[in-house]
DNA sequence: TTGAAAGCGTTACCAC
DNA sequence: GTGGTAACGCTTTCAA
């Protein structure tokens, strides 16, 4: 900025308020100024802006993983709602860990950011003593904690799967099979396992079998893999209730590789409106959660708090998902 | 800082050596700080020290999308292998779009990142200015630029298609058909397009059938719809070689949804072994380029350089992909 | 509308 | 081993 105010004839003050439209600066002078910064190639300092206005402009982000269509499509919308602003998106891969979390807030933190987004709501003790802290504004997506740390921006991942067992039971099915990764690699993943369970039981179906794929992520080949492995068991049912899209996909692929049909001898249903879903053949039954509005929301009820426009009281937005019928259940 | 230095009984610049450790330290002071640091709730600021360090910490990158699993992949396997150092990385989305990737890096400049990673090999002007005068290291991963910034770790995305084209010309297709996004907004998926004709004609196969979906990125429905639409002129060919896996996926849905046979009535293949590759079936043939690869070593290349460990010489890493034959080709 | 001064938290450098 | 001083680039505050 002093080499640009030297070069414009004007002081350092001038020109960083000419930078910033502050409105305060002649039309004709910020022009100048404008002008000169460019021909400099100068680019502004947010590091040092960050230091003087104890405001770093960083809106810390947690997922689990990058390599889910669900979770980049969150973050593709939180980007988007955030671009008209001077909001950036600094994020951490959790790798569905709670350690890792820790680690990774802990990281975030010392960045300053001006508010932190989770997803999910299962923490360590010290990431809700961090996060306490912090004194910043905290969002939880993705979830319905039971105890929110701030605000709260998703869905029941456990009712949602009432929406799937109605569906299966009014279709006739009697005898279900759960298909996620292990309860402790997945808090959501395991919300889905008990809300089949609680959903099944309510309904007055057979209990629910339960088929555990190993840690998180689970993926297409690990649902592959599963029904593989569990045939013997998976030919007493006739519908297999799958974590996530991916999974059933893989799975859909082992059950016809081993002579079933779908959904003639079994049905099978996913989760988050994946593109393979509706792409597939057959297609598959699945809910859509919204991953994109939770975004959209987020980055919203974000901005609105952080510049002041909405109040800081607690935001608790709970989503309703949308179950699509396809043709994997007849 | 000062706190601690006042209620420590210590100056602040033996707070700040004893909290980095810095050996020339009293270990009985030091233990007394760490105490007061404690005990006061002290968080480091990485603002500060990024300010006065002028070193910040971030590693800068772009990315085409982050919903797509070979980015993903990259970028994963570089935060891995950031993971035992101090470098953090700093991300920016580009939609397959220079103009936005030149927002994107004028945005990460201003955070002053230590080292800028780009994908791809194809800017704006005013990108490789602003670039040059960071003067910063920058690599270009996953292509292999005309006119290099400075290191490259990618691979020649015209000659792999040689790899699936040969694979064609031996199991006996002739015509061949090529699936991509329209040429201006993707320049990957552009020289590969450029790779299948050049290796079509040099290896005496029929002139290959251009097929655009459209604007980038390139999906599995966009894979679907095109095959709906171009049926007529698709019949003619006995093979479809598409830019993509997921692309391919979907064109295979739509191919037999229509009645034809894979690999008896066309042979299909994708590019960047995705997951879905393995588990569809028919499996997708498809190449292998090393997306993990690219990003562990780009990680390593960049933590070296930036710690001094190795010169400052452009590095120039060309990868060479791997076929992987399975069913769609016979 | 413009300018001068002070300071944000940290550390490099130089004294002791 | 420890302390003092200055400086990083910017903006808030006050004065002109």
């Amino acid at each position: 900025m002093r080499d640009i105010a030297k070069e414009a004839g004007v002081s350092p003050m001038t020109v960083s308020r000419a930078l910033k439209s502050d409105g305060s600066v002649n039309a004709k002078t910020r022009q100048m100024v404008q002008d000169v910064a460019d021909k400099l190639g100068y680019v502004y300092d947010t590091t040092a802006q960050a230091f003087r206005a104890q405001r770093s402009g960083f809106l810390a982000l947690t997922l689990p993983s990058i390599n889910n269509a669900n979770f980049a499509t969150t973050h593709k919308a939180l980007t988007e709602s955030l671009a008209e602003t001077d909001l950036q998106l600094l994020q951490g891969i959790t790798n569905y860990d709670v350690v890792r979390e820790e680690q990774m807030v802990r990281q975030l933190l010392a960045r300053r950011p001006d508010a932190m987004i989770l997803t999910g709501g299962t923490h360590t003790d010290t990431t809700r003593r961090l996060l306490e802290s912090a004194s910043i504004p905290v969002f939880e997506i993705w979830d319905i904690p039971e105890a929110p740390i701030g605000h709260v921006i998703g869905f029941s991942n456990s009712d949602a799967m009432g929406l799937i067992v109605d569906h299966l039971a009014q279709s006739g099915r009697q005898r279900l099979g759960f298909v996620g990764a292990s309860a402790d690699t997945d808090a959501r993943g395991h919300e889905r396992r008990l809300g089949t369970i609680k959903a099944a039981r309510e309904r007055g179906l057979a209990e629910v079998l339960d088929l555990q794929i190993g840690p998180a992520p689970a993926t297409m080949s690990s649902g592959l893999e599963l029904v593989m492995r569990e045939i013997d068991r998976i030919r007493g049912l006739d519908a297999l209730v799958c974590v996530s899209d991916p999974v059933a996909f893989g799975a859909m692929m082992a059950l016809e590789c081993l002579g079933l049909t779908i959904p003639g001898d079994i049905a099978v249903t996913g989760f988050g409106n994946f593109e393979i879903s509706r792409i597939s053949r057959p297609s598959i039954t699945t809910l859509d959660v919204g991953a994109q509005e939770i975004g959209t929301l987020t980055g919203r009820c974000a901005n609105e708090i952080l510049s002041g426009i909405s109040a800081q009281d607690a935001v608790i937005e709970t989503l309703t998902p949308r179950l699509l019928v396809r043709k994997t259940t007849g």
